[in-house]
DNA sequence: GTGGGCTGTCATTAG
DNA sequence: GCCTAATGACAGCCC
């Protein structure tokens, strides 16, 4: 009995080396055989269960530390919120104002401004929470977003919120940043979700946390409109983005729900997550710029180096059936989103002019101090910047350059107009019948350029000169993607110049052999009219000779007086002019001959 | 739906 | 060898 059981484990010891030998070969080959080769290796397959055993522990571990930190800082918020009772808000301008010490002692109270607008202002401080609970419970009242965005202690709070997040702004208070009650509240909500977006965000990263102030994750941010861009210099030191509860959560969200060209309130459930069901107020931000980009112009764009620039990302991602979804987690859809308050980033332009659009359909108004994105990495040298500030400004709208300076982030409100060419009328003026309709106001170079974040206009960079050009490409770091679509545009846009002379030419050239033909026409018609005078001419010398004739043969005479019958005689002259009367039965050479006979006698 | 005009773009060639 | 102009051919858009 051991040894059957001995004999059957040699044999399937050899029946595995056996296949193993099958498995070397086929895999030489290059087959598929469905898994990885080691699979079929017993030996090889045990470390590899390890390999992932290990693996998934240290993921559990990972994901134990992030829900601890996620506590600790949903605790921290919460002190937070405690604190913001030692304030009060100034009646005139809204700010945040510390209470005196003796106010302090009874924060629990309302301030005197705040029993006017909120009633739900009781005696205990009120939380984000609370408030979250509030709102749950008042769904029945139809509380709507205007009246919960009056409540005053919400909105300071908000402000706290805003403060702490971002504690650099506060250093820019005096010039940009103003959290004054006059800030409309759309702006308010901008800032706080602005806080919540995550730039660069990888969509592998941190995925798996929960947001313990949102009951569920299926509160969608389904866009990233409030995710305004970020300078370097503005990049918020104190938000750990890969343990930021509100990051994952946004990326979550924009990883589950890539599936949307609209805005709306009520995605800002990720901080109120009941509000959605009663406020459902819209903000339509669909780009035309945008959409012409993903309809029409990204699917044929061919561009490589996608790692060069998050507009490479986005345009991966547009060219993918979702290429309108996949933006919520691009960069790209930061640097649209910037342009909120407008539908589009370039739809107020006015030709290929630029400016910022300051509020728009949806009534929101645009922050006085704005975003740059940081995730936006670019190794641009100092004159890039510079130039953005001078020459080069056809940047675009709110297409700000990521390096822009601190002192630039005030409100420029550039002149993108692309340089003419003298008493060059914009193409859009010339046909404005054609270009009414859907036609985009800007070429498809002029598009791609922005895209790309190409720091020249396409004039100059098409009607610069062969050193300027090179000049320009020297001086400023680009990319070899940006390379390649400049040298792109300068020979389309060369060609595009030529191709509109040559049909000039050949217009003219037609025009030329038109006219060349009809002076011709004229010419035969002249030539046939003289022709007419001459024949008539001809016809009437010949009449004439014909008159003159019958007259100097009814002149002659014979010997005998008689007259000459011009039947039988007719008169012919030589070529010496004399005129000799010819009997008509003779020929030519008789009368020669005569002729001659008639000379030699006379000479005799 | 179809044809013509206009325009942009590409490929090619010549200077 | 590179750049540019010129030009034929083609495609897309609009009327």
């Amino acid at each position: 009995m051991v040894l059957v059981k001995l004999e059957n484990c040699i044999n399937l010891n050899h029946k595995i080396d056996v296949d193993m030998d099958l498995i070397d070969i086929l895999w030489r080959q290059d087959l598929d055989m469905g898994v990885a080769r080691e699979m079929f290796d017993p030996n090889q397959r045990l470390e590899l269960e390890k390999e992932r055993e290990v693996e998934l522990q240290k993921q559990q571990q990972k994901e134990r530390e992030l829900d601890e930190e996620t506590v600790k800082q949903e605790k921290e918020e919460k002190d937070a919120w405690e604190d913001l009772t030692n304030y009060i808000i100034d009646g005139e301008t809204g700010e945040l104002l510390p209470l005196p010490p003796a106010e302090q002692t009874e924060s629990s109270g309302p301030s005197t401004t705040e029993t006017q607008t909120n009633e739900n202002t009781t005696e205990t401080p009120l939380f984000l929470e609370d408030a979250m609970s509030l709102l749950q419970n008042d769904g029945t009242n139809n509380l709507s977003m205007n009246s919960w965005m009056e409540n005053s202690t919400i909105q300071d709070e908000l402000e706290k919120v805003i403060l702490e997040k971002q504690p650099n702004l506060s250093a820019l208070g005096d010039t940009n940043v103003s959290y004054s009650r006059q800030n409309s509240l759309e702006m308010r909500w901008r800032d706080v979700a602005s806080l919540l977006e995550l730039p660069g965000l990888a969509a592998e990263e941190n995925v798996t946390q929960n947001y313990s102030a949102t009951p569920t994750t299926s509160g969608l941010i389904q866009n990233t409109t409030f995710a305004p861009q970020m300078s370097p210099t503005q990049a918020v030191p104190s938000i750990d983005l890969t343990t930021s509860t509100n990051h994952s959560f946004v990326n979550e969200s924009l990883t589950q729900n890539p599936a949307n060209t609209t805005f709306g309130l009520e995605n800002s459930d990720l901080l109120f997550p009941n509000i959605s069901a009663t406020v459902p107020i819209t903000m339509n931000t669909s780009s035309d710029f945008l959409d012409d980009l993903l309809e029409d112009e990204l699917s044929d764009m061919e561009i490589e180096n996608t790692a060069d620039l998050p507009t490479m990302q986005m345009m991966d991602d547009a060219s993918s059936d979702s290429a309108v979804s996949s933006m919520g987690s691009s960069p790209y859809q930061e640097w649209t989103d910037s342009s909120i308050g407008s539908t589009s980033p370039f739809d107020t332009l006015e030709g290929a002019t630029g400016g910022m659009h300051q509020g728009g359909a949806t009534g929101f108004t645009k922050p006085k101090f704005e975003y740059y994105d940081n995730s936006c990495t670019y190794s641009m040298d100092p004159g890039y910047q510079d130039s953005l500030h001078t020459n080069y400004s056809g940047s675009d709208n709110g297409t700000s350059y990521p390096q822009f300076t601190p002192a630039s982030k005030k409100h420029i409100h550039h002149n993108h107009t692309y340089p003419l060419q003298p008493g060059q009328q914009p193409k859009e003026q010339k046909k404005p019948d054609r270009d009414k309709g859907t036609r985009t106001m800007f070429s498809r170079d002029e598009k791609r350029a922005k895209a790309m974040r190409i720091p020249f206009s396409v004039a100059d960079i098409v009607n610069s000169a062969v050193e300027d050009f090179n000049e320009m490409l020297q001086k400023y770091a680009l990319t070899e993607a940006q390379l390649q679509l400049v040298r792109d545009i300068r020979r389309r846009g060369k060609n595009k110049v030529a191709a509109q002379n040559c049909r000039k030419r050949k217009m003219e050239i037609i025009f030329t052999l038109d006219d060349e033909v009809k002076a011709m026409q004229q010419e035969r018609d002249r030539l046939q009219k003289e022709r007419q005078e001459m024949e008539k001419e001809h016809l009437e010398f010949k009449n004439k000779f014909s008159h003159l004739y019958m007259e100097v043969f009814r002149s002659l005479r014979d010997e005998n007086g008689r007259p000459y019958n011009p039947q039988e005689y007719s008169l012919q002259q030589t070529a010496d002019g004399n005129v000799f009367l010819i009997p008509r039965n003779s020929t030519s050479s008789d009368h020669t001959e005569k002729a001659q006979k008639k000379r030699k006698s006379k000479k005799q």
